[in-house]
RNA sequence: GCGGAGGUUGCAGAGCCUGGUCAAAUGCGACAGACUCAAGAUCUGUUUUCGUAGGAAUUCGCCGGUCCGAAUCCGGCCCUCCGCACCA
């Protein structure tokens, strides 16, 4: 089908309203929701993956009875559209071709990307352009969403909603305030995200918490910035850099010694710190410290290996447990002898080993130290314990040692905080990216035990899909902490008690689904009332009693209907999303509704959908291999791309996307067009069809029993292929064997379309229409496939036929050569009492002239079925088709018991000539 | 390292929970034949090895165990992927 024909069906259903959704007395509801999607770019067939298989899942269940609603909204919080607008605005060349690209996808004249791209210096243009558009893709793949109930988080009534949540929570005692590490750019004044930073998205940057160990000196001291500060009793030496410039402070009343960049890093991270001067480095290296806890008086040396820009630009040396300070010495003529204090059980992967073994020639082998380093610190923090030289941490393991000692150099002021970024990195826009603690900053207390437990328990009586997930789920809920929700830019909402604030974007989209359930009636509050106060959502949402006479009428009416869609739709039946959300949003929803909400409110059913990589490489912006979801219904149709992306995988294994597949999808599409533009007319005359055709009825009925059951344990793939595959399958052997095509065709053809308008409406929608059929097939009612209705015998009789036509090829693939007639003698009733009683151990049963056939049908026995139909006359009926399929005479006839080979049941001799 | 998923016959991908009927579904690809002037499409068959009678042998990451019997259960090992966060 080609796209404008696809075109013609989406006009219809919006025409016809098929996907708008309002409550019902009669029907069950079924309340489909997907993530929605963020404004900033066009979506690609990744993104797409997730939206059709929930569209599958609700057409499913709309042909199966239920009232179903699918709606959609859109995001718009956070910081990623704000930067994108500004890089626009500022002319940034790479951000300005990569939108022309966008746009080109929608607009033709070059005069209107121009102007658009211009209108995008305002954020708000960014986002609304994307989301117009989203729609239109979303309509082009044929996705049933209600649009009605639509929305963007930067809406008013939106945000009132998050209002009432951020409220909500704050009474509840989850919201809290205090300091925090995040990344900051100091040049900006303000946190920054990943998308913010430089190759964020690429290669991660995160916060690493170092001690900076205080060494006491006569005039100053040094803070050594350490990861490992359980080695401190390693200490040989201190090292600072080689290059770089030292300051001496005040910290905290204390003379300290460190570099000027970690000086410039430590005033954002909540120090009492303050230059006195600059230091020279001659002036450091004449100098003896005292290392805490041991005493011991240890000198300084300058080193290349030291980064005056990394932690504090001084690091105490332990040659005995680092791969670099031992680097370190071996390179300087200063020889002390590495101080072991950690054993492990073996001795291959120490210090001194990996050196060796790694052949590192200098600290200028800077890879080989590092995966050196790797070796070692797992070695030593999984498997090391503390020796004897460690003082009151001797014994302890390095995990229970590195707690203990930095607890113990805290308490006696030997120590302070020091926060590092995992890498070096800069701001998109070439700013520092450094670590900042923020005071006052406001989270959601997430660790609360009670609170996990009681989404724990929700996730254990919930629906998922795959299953697998439940552990996973349940264990992200174990991690989650603190979670900073809110930040001092960005689109979104403001925090309804401290208005310096916006709630962040992941925390702003926890329990919105329920606003689908009456957003048009929030609208009418708004226009009226100019806000939607607490009391209103709180009778909405959770059922409390609107203040007495507070509200007119007309106010009133709009409460009450959003309260009964709410009661009706409300909670979320199954959420689909990706798996990158597995660990951030899905759990923040599960623990938001249970904070908020109870009973059926509650979330029913969760399914993650996998990856869409392309042709072996996964999508990436920067890798262009990204294929919008809007040149697909141009250069395959919609129909073509859901067949693909629904055959072949399950949803949650990750699709390899490949050219040649689809190709070989769209022939197998173009053949099952060509099957359904056959047939004229439908009917229900059942009467006197033959053998095969009714064993078609049946294999059929069998067939969308188990799409049935396929698809609503989320089996989609096997789902599809049972209507799709297997029922064109079954009609080739129909043919084979006979059975009339057409007719067969014209008594199934309304049940299949229906089956079929899951995954490939367009076709079937059009194929519903042009056979009269009555509305849409979108709305068609299923008919139940109960065991009853499917004679299971005439499946069996079919599949003997099947299996004695199997027989005998391999015997003539063995023997080679052109049979004139083929001898078939299926088992007596003495092999069948044999093979009974071989089957059923009751040996001691068989006649005394029969006890021959035991060894042989010993051999044979897992080979046999019991058939309760008759096998002769099944293959005297059907020796037409053998003569005509083998070009040879067949005989059937019944097998008498002879020396040599037996007929067994449901095995047939045969012997050919 | 921790948590999760997984390693199946050319590829993709079932089977494993509930051991035998599994040389292992299904789709793709490849090969052969039919149709065709031809190509494509379609149809039929083959696709681990050996075999002139439906058989046999060897296979489901590796090693070992349980069992009459293991792709399936148990133990160990190797390897791959995803996540480990404040970021949408």
């Amino acid at each position: 089908m080609d796209s404008s024909n696809e075109l013609k069906w989406q006009r219809y259903w919006e025409r016809e309203g098929t996907f708008i959704a309002s409550p019902s007395e009669t029907k069950k509801k079924y309340f489909i929701t997907v993530p929605y999607p963020y404004t900033n770019a066009p979506l690609h067939i990744g993104h797409g993956r997730t939206y059709l298989l929930a569209d599958i899942i609700a057409r499913f269940h709309r042909i199966n009875g239920y009232n179903v609603l699918y709606p959609m909204a859109f995001h718009q919080s956070g910081t990623p559209i704000l930067a994108l607008s500004q890089r626009i605005r500022s002319g940034d060349e790479s951000m300005v071709k990569m939108y022309t690209n966008y746009l080109s996808l929608y607009e033709k004249d070059p005069k209107e990307i121009k102007r658009i791209l211009a209108s995008f210096s305002d954020p708000k243009n960014i986002a609304d352009y994307f989301s117009a558009e989203i729609i239109k893709d979303f309509s082009l793949m044929g996705f049933s969403i209600d649009w009605s109930r639509r929305f963007t988080t930067s809406d008013p009534v939106y945000q009132e909603f998050v209002k009432w949540q951020f409220l909500k929570l704050n009474d509840l005692g989850y919201i809290k305030k205090g300091t925090y590490p995040v990344l900051y750019s100091v040049e900006d004044e303000n946190a920054v995200g990943e998308d913010d930073i430089k190759d964020g998205d690429i290669d991660k940057v995160s916060i690493e918490e170092y001690t900076g160990v205080i060494f006491k000196g006569r005039n100053f001291s040094l803070v050594a910035a350490s990861l490992r500060p359980e080695t401190i009793f390693g200490v040989t030496n201190l090292w600072i850099s080689d290059r770089g410039d030292y300051m001496l402070c005040a910290l905290n009343g204390d003379k300290v010694v460190l570099s000027r960049s970690s000086f410039e890093k430590l005033v954002y991270q909540n120090h009492e710190i303050s230059l006195v001067r600059e230091i020279k480095r001659s002036e450091i290296l004449g100098e003896e410290f005292e290392a805490p806890l041991s005493g011991r008086k240890v000198n300084v040396y300058e080193s290349p290996i030291v980064n005056p820009d990394n932690g504090t630009g001084i690091v105490y040396s332990v040659p005995g447990h680092s791969i670099w300070d031992y680097a370190g010495i071996m390179n300087s003529n200063f020889h002390p002898d590495p101080i072991k204090i950690i054993d492990v059980p073996d001795d291959k992967n120490t210090v001194e080993s990996l050196y060796r073994r790694m052949k590192i020639q200098s600290v200028q082998d800077s890879d080989k130290l590092r995966e050196a380093t790797q070796i070692l610190y797992k070695e030593e923090y999984y498997s090391g314990r503390l020796n004897d030289q460690n003082d009151v941490y001797s014994g302890m393991s390095v995990k229970e040692a590195r707690d203990a000692i930095i607890a113990d150099l805290k308490r006696l002021g030997f120590s302070i905080v020091v926060y590092e970024t995992s890498r070096i990195a800069e701001t998109r826009s070439g700013a520092k990216v450094i670590v900042a603690i923020m005071k006052d900053q406001w989270f959601i207390d997430y660790s609360n035990r009670e609170w996990k437990d009681r989404t724990r328990a929700l996730v254990d009586s919930m629906d998922i899909f795959p299953s697998s997930y439940r552990e996973s789920i349940k264990e992200v809920i174990e991690w989650l902490r603190e979670r900073p929700c809110a930040r001092k830019r960005g689109i979104g909402t403001r925090l309804p008690f401290d208005q310096n604030w916006i709630i962040e974007s992941l925390s702003d989209s926890t329990i919105y689904p329920v606003l689908y359930t009456c957003y048009p009636y929030l609208v009418r509050i708004f226009d009226k009332k100019r806000e939607i106060s607490p009391d209103i959502l709180d009778h909405i949402m959770l059922g409390y009693p609107v203040p007495e006479g507070k509200y007119d009428g007309d106010v009133m009416a709009q409460i009450d209907g959003a309260r009964k869609e709410k009661q009706y739709w409300y909670g979320v039946d199954l959420r689909l999303t990706a798996t990158p959300h597995l660990t951030n949003h899905l759990v923040f929803y599960l623990m938001n509704h249970v904070a908020l909400f109870s009973g059926k409110d509650l979330p029913h059913g969760i399914a993650i959908s996998g990856l869409v990589i392309v042709e072996g490489s996964k999508i990436g912006k920067s890798k262009g291999n990204a294929i919008p979801l809007s040149v697909i219904s141009n250069k395959y149709s919609a129909d073509i791309y859901r067949l693909y992306m629904s055959i072949s995988a399950d949803p949650q294994s990750v699709i390899d996307w490949k050219e040649s597949e689809i190709q070989s999808v769209q022939k197998k599409y173009l053949s099952l067009v060509e099957i359904l533009s056959s047939v004229n007319s439908t009917s229900t005359d059942i009467e006197n069809m033959s053998e095969v055709e009714k064993w078609f009825i049946s294999i059929f009925r069998s067939r969308m029993a188990s799409f049935v059951d396929s698809i609503r344990n989320f089996n989609i793939r096997q789902g599809i292929v049972s209507i799709f595959f297997d029922v064109m399958n079954d009609i080739k052997r129909l043919e084979r064997r006979g059975g009339s095509r057409s007719r067969m065709l014209q008594l199934i053809a309304g049940e299949w379309l229906k089956a079929l308008s899951v995954v490939i409406p367009f076709v079937s929608e059009e194929q519903w229409h042009r056979l009269d059929l009555p509305g849409s097939v979108a709305n068609a009612q299923l008919d139940s496939y109960s065991p009853e209705n499917i004679d299971r015998d005439l499946i069996e009789k079919e599949s003997y036929i099947d299996r004695v036509e199997e027989d005998v090829r391999s015997i003539l693939k063995v023997i080679g050569k052109e049979p004139s007639r083929i001898n078939i003698y299926v088992a007596g009733d003495d092999q069948r009492k044999v093979m009974r009683a071989v089957s059923e151990n009751m040996t001691k049963s068989i006649q005394k002239n029969l006890l021959y056939l035991i060894p042989e049908a010993m051999k044979v026995r897992n080979l046999v079925s019991f058939y309760k139909f008759d096998e002769l006359s099944v293959l005297r009926e059907n020796t037409d088709y053998f003569r005509a399929i083998f070009n040879a005479e067949i005989h059937a006839d019944q097998a008498k018991i002879e020396k040599g080979k037996n007929a067994w049941p449901g095995r047939p001799l045969i012997r050919i000539e």
